[in-house]
DNA sequence: GATCTTTACCTTGCATACAAGGTAAAATTG
DNA sequence: CAATTTTACCTTGTATGCAAGGTAAAGATC
């Protein structure tokens, strides 16, 4: 009988809460939450995508993307255009107002990395990404 | 400008988003969500814990962990019972219905660790869970 | 071109998660 | 022992996250 405490499901969900309480807390004077801020990221690379896009590239489906979205028109991050060619898609695009903050948002992302990662050795850090994207495919 | 592809919060989070569906699949015979089952594992150290040493435990505070004493008292898991010696103190204890089901449950999870870790070698074991446990604290 | 299938998106229902604020019991203090 | 503080728990509001089912547009098939 395996203790919780050595279970792999358990020590990832424990490292990912306090990645977020760390990422959270570097994004609060933006009113932005952690998972707004990868969905705006995503526009970074390229402005326009398609909600379906957006959820592939951030691992989120769509039921969930559905309210973030929601949210972030309302709060004026981005606004969403039906596709002219093809009626069944929904584009998304940055507001004037995310493309200000991106500066401020891409220094709050790199000191909350650093902050996490603070701790390890180069190699560590290179090692632990590597097993992170390994896990389970 | 780094992609939010080499952010450690993203691949923490798409880690233990695999992590929990792997585990809840695992689970969906026993009808337990991975929390739930979790839940009941702080009971199998110590059963008649308080609602606050729960949450201690397995680190959660008790604002989700009220939703989840319900929905488990509900569907007899649990019972919940107040302490005759402190009256502000809830205490919780594991059903028969529980205890029936904990070998089970230790297979299922046992198996979940295997499936996850199956591409890793001892030594990235250790490392990978000394590297979860050592992120920020 | 009418039918069928696929695709893209949406809505609903359920289950975490936490902040913030409330209540009552216990402990502390004067 | 009365007043204050602390503790334990609860409730509400907001934000993910997914399964399942719905709708409408596009594409495929005949």
């Amino acid at each position: 009988m395996i203790s919780f405490r050595d279970n792999i499901v358990f020590l990832l969900a424990k490292a990912h809460q306090r990645a977020q309480s760390v990422l959270k807390g570097h994004l609060q004077t933006f009113g932005l939450t952690p998972m707004q801020c990868l969905f705006m990221e995503s526009l970074w690379e390229e402005d326009g995508l398609s909600v379906g896009e957006i959820g592939r590239r951030i691992l989120l489906d769509t039921a969930t993307l559905a309210g973030i979205l929601d949210r972030m028109v309302t709060a004026g991050w981005v606004r969403r255009e039906a596709d002219p060619l093809d009626g069944r898609v929904a584009r998304v695009y940055l507001s004037e107002k995310a493309r200000t903050a991106i500066d401020g948002l891409a220094i709050a992302i790199e000191q909350t990395n650093n902050e996490l990662l603070n701790g390890f050795s180069l190699e560590e850090k290179l090692l632990f990404k590597r097993l992170l994207r390994d896990i389970k495919d």
